[in-house]
DNA sequence: CGAGCCGTTGAGGGGATTCAAGCTCAGTGG
DNA sequence: CCACTGAGCTTGAATCCCCTCAACGGCTCG
């Protein structure tokens, strides 16, 4: 890993001209960026060069710093609620990663290198610095097109995964979450739910039937149900035991 | 479906307080804006009420408003390469949808209504007045932020769905995008395999080696390998077909 | 050389799909 | 009024795909 601490000079930054010539600009964030943007930065980018397997930067952990990938492929994991590895993302060349660190949030998940990468690794402050307009819509913004990327990773996460009736009973966890105030919830149809967890009609409607001979689940209406959030929490636990 | 016109007063801007006394205010876009921002809106919004299984706006349009749902729940669906359809998202109250409109590209999936849903339709001429500084960073961010965004629902529709080989199949398409100069792909561990596309080792040791049989695939390296993308394509159409 | 990781292959069982039939219920028209 | 119809849901039986458990070979290490 080589570190290039760069200074501001009277002509133009030599960061700047690092970046302008870098080959994957035009796919990388600094695109964007004009020339005179990029004389604005005073800030250090390390150029760093991982093996394959190297952590980039652990799940959960406080980020300080994005990521362009320059070359290679990273991959991101996570485990799922019920603890085994899942691969919910890859990345490529040009791609920018870790921008949880923009909004001051802990990395979501653990990026790791598949192949050897070269990255380059630019500090929040730097950003920071190039966005100082007290503007709070673009943040809102990001934040939110974070929080969707979250629940798509998340939705892999638990909506793919496992065995049909595993995968049912985290579906209706989440449609508890969009509960309404008399306590029903939204019931999908079962060509809805096959959509959504990747099954038959016939094997939705099977296990919507256990799960209401189970008391889990109580049909009021075409399409609203009553859960029993202990059962359901009792059957989420059983079905991740094994 | 009623639509507020409101025009700008000397005081303080009607539309402004509404959304200043919005119940989901905390929870949605303008939360973040000062009501002196809010009084800056001078723009038409629509507040529309719509029954459940409406169209909220099809996948594949030109998008020309964002949408917060005050109450209710969105489905997102797609249709997978293959042809089947899937719901790859789901957005409740306080949600912000529809953001391609922001940066002009159609909607990519198709929303609608699970159950009667209350919108607020929001121009995007709206937001981007708000945002009227030529800052290219945000843009950029946001850019790539929905890109990632798009990437994670593909995978949700691609890698998620169907049998086995067909999910292998896809995933070497994808790793081919990112093949290297020579003309090799990064080859995944079987179990790395297993964590992208929800099957266990065995199963993907079978599928490759088949893959193998069939010259789709020749392994040079531990992690590399040559793909024959023409016999790729074959085997993907025949595994569509059925 | 034994230990461990990675990949492969086989046998058996279980879970999901497929194909099929029957059910309820709302809407329709004779 | 009531058969008729179609949509949505359910259930059964047979099949098949994938998982589990198991064993084995190649390979790199200490």
């Amino acid at each position: 890993m080589s570190v290039l601490v760069l200074h501001r000079r009277r002509a133009r930054h030599p960061q700047a001209a690092a970046c302008a010539a870098c080959e994957v600009r035009a796919a990388a964030l600094f695109g964007a960026l004009s020339d005179d943007g990029l004389d604005r930065i005073h800030a250090p980018i390390a150029c760093q060069a991982l093996p394959a397997d190297a952590s980039i930067f652990p799940g959960g952990t406080a980020g300080e710093s994005v990521y362009t990938i320059r070359s290679g492929i990273v991959r991101f994991e996570r485990f799922t609620e019920r603890g085994d590895r899942r691969i919910v993302r890859l990345a490529g060349r040009g791609a920018l990663i870790g921008l949880e660190a923009l909004l001051q949030r802990p990395y979501l998940d653990e990026a790791i290198a598949c192949t050897p990468v070269q990255l380059c690794r630019i500090p929040r402050a730097l950003i920071d610095a190039l966005d100082d307009r007290p503007s709070p819509l673009p943040r809102e913004l990001l934040q939110r097109m974070q929080r969707t990327l979250d629940e798509a990773e998340a939705w892999i996460a638990d909506l793919c995964s496992g065995p049909a009736r595993r995968r049912l009973l985290r579906l209706l966890e989440r449609l508890a979450h969009h509960g309404r105030s008399d306590g029903t919830i939204w019931m999908p149809r079962r060509d809805e739910i096959g959509a959504m967890l990747d099954m038959t009609v016939e094997t939705a409607s099977r296990l919507v039937s256990r799960l209401r001979r189970e008391a889990v689940l109580e049909l009021c209406g075409p399409r609203s149900a009553r859960l029993n959030e202990p059962l359901l929490r009792l059957a989420l636990r059983t079905a991740d035991a094994d």
